[in-house]
Formats: C-alpha cells, structure tokens, sequence
DNA sequence: ATATTTGCAAAGAGTTTGCATCATA
DNA sequence: TATGATGCAAACTCTTTGCAAATAT
C-alpha cells in the first residue's frame, strides 16, 4: 500500500508516511480537517500544517485527486491507480455517485481543436436528487 | 434592461437594483469582492453584508450564475438571457472560455438512466493551457 | 552538514452572522 | 406598521505563512 509512494526528489518522512497510511485506509471523499482529526493523537503528532502540506504535495505526485465543493471548501480521495471518474452530488443528501463516461473524452478531444487549446483535465459535476429510500425520507 | 427584475415576492430596494446594474453593466466573471469595489461609494453606501445577500438572491432567482473555482472562492456571472454553456480555464494566464457541447446534454440524459438520479443541473470545467501569445510569453 | 520539513501560533482571505436601525409594501 | 433589508463590525471557517527547532539524506 505504501509502495504507492513516489515521493520524487522528496524527503520520506514518518508523517507523510503515515499521513498516506490514513488516505488509503478510507475510501471516501475526505477533507484536510477530516484527516487532521484522523490522527491518531497518542501515535503520532501531525500539525494541520503539515497535513496541508502533504496534501498539496500527494496532489501533485498524482497519489490523490482534490475536488472543490460548492461550499468553497475542498474534499480529496485517493487516486493511485483508479481510473479517472466524475461525480454526481445528490442535492438533498450530499451523497456522492460516481460515473465514467467515455463521450466525455470525445467532447474534450473535438474542443481541443475548436478552442484551440490543450486540454489537461476536468471536473464535471452533475447536481441532482438521488432516488434513494433515506434521501426522500429526509426531506422537508 | 432591469425589467430582468424578478425579484419574486421580495423588496425592491435601491441597493438590489444598483447592484443589479452594476452586474449588467459588466460582461466579465467577477467575484463578490469585484462587485464590492465596482460601487461608487459616492453614488451608494452598499454594505458586503448586502453584496453577498443580493448575490445570494439573484443567485436563486436565476439572474446569475455562480462558479466555484479552484482557489475556493467563488465567481459570478450574469445569467439571465444567456445560453448555458460550460468554461475552458487556461492554467497559464487564468483566461477563461466559454463553450456549449450539446453532447453534454445527452451525457446527462444517460446518465440519468443509469444512475437513477434526476439531475438539476452541471458544471463543467475543463482546465488546460491555450495557444495566445499574450499567454506563452508570460510562462516561465 | 545542510537543506527540507515540521509544529506552533498567528495571520489571512472570503464569507457569514447578530443586531439595532431603516424602509418597503 | 410590520416584516424584510440594511450597515456595521465581529465572528467564523478554511487555509496559508513565518520562524525556530528538528530531521532526512
């Protein structure tokens, strides 16, 4: 699991190594105040500086994905080797589908020339209400 | 042009239509901040407090549009009479172009089918780099 | 040895809130 | 006149920064 780390040119220290640790042992879309809360105080002492840090820097190694919410805050998950996917973020009960959709790349590809630009990535969020028995039940 | 006006069963006060002005007097993403400035503080004395409430407003009433971008603040833009369409953000010089695939819309008419969700509405960003001079020259 | 990384606490940006006052309907 | 809207400043949240001490290479 931690041989995921590609740390570049970058110093292995025992927080990033257990910060990684706590990223793949969940699999659900997570703050930076999630994770700081995630440490285990006895174990081992991480500042939320450091955690912000890591973050920044597992981003850019690739090993996580960080979304931007619609609350101006931002949630990461774990990206090493799962293909690349979009969300649907359900309205009433914030909870999370995620999709694949090949027509995507095709948009992208045709936009490409039409905008003549170079295209690196995407986020595409789709807002909704899920059909799921706990989510009507919470409505108003 | 303030005939766009539907400001629903609420007040018509002086604040909400000057601001309303100001937004359709720019043609630009600006944030809440940008509209702050944008106020001539000798014609009018509008708080941030009302800034943010009167976007808010507008906001719901379909007059403007809100993206989340991905420093975790947010811009608007106005909204009313304008096609939806999608942006290409340039990662280099922050330039932003707006685009409309209508395969986009047939994405989310599947994916509707598929995910069993009934989807409200999207935001699409593509990010990349583009091809201007004014841009390459700036890069590093 | 030395340059990076850490923890801490303070600063910062953007946004929201509380409340007394004001003003639209 | 009654409820909604405003201005102000303080509070809040999330994130970043500065710096001395610690540490990986």
């Amino acid at each position: 699991m931690e041989d995921y780390i590609v740390l570049k040119k970058l110093r292995r220290t025992p927080e990033r190594n257990y910060l990684l640790k706590l990223i793949y042992e969940r699999n659900d879309h997570f703050g930076a105040e999630d994770l700081f809360h995630a440490i285990d105080k006895n174990q081992f002492n991480v500042s939320k500086a450091t955690v912000y840090n890591s973050l920044d820097l597992f981003l850019e190694c690739g090993i996580i994905t960080k979304h931007y919410l619609n609350n101006n805050t931002s949630i990461y998950e774990k990206a090493y080797g799962f293909k690349q996917h979009d969300h649907f973020i359900c309205q009433e009960c914030k909870k999370i589908i995620e999709f694949c959709d090949p027509r995507l790349y095709q948009i992208k590809k045709s936009l490409e020339e039409v905008l003549k630009v170079e295209i690196n990535s995407h986020q595409l969020y789709l807002y909704g209400s899920c059909q799921d028995k706990a989510c009507k039940g919470s409505r108003k």
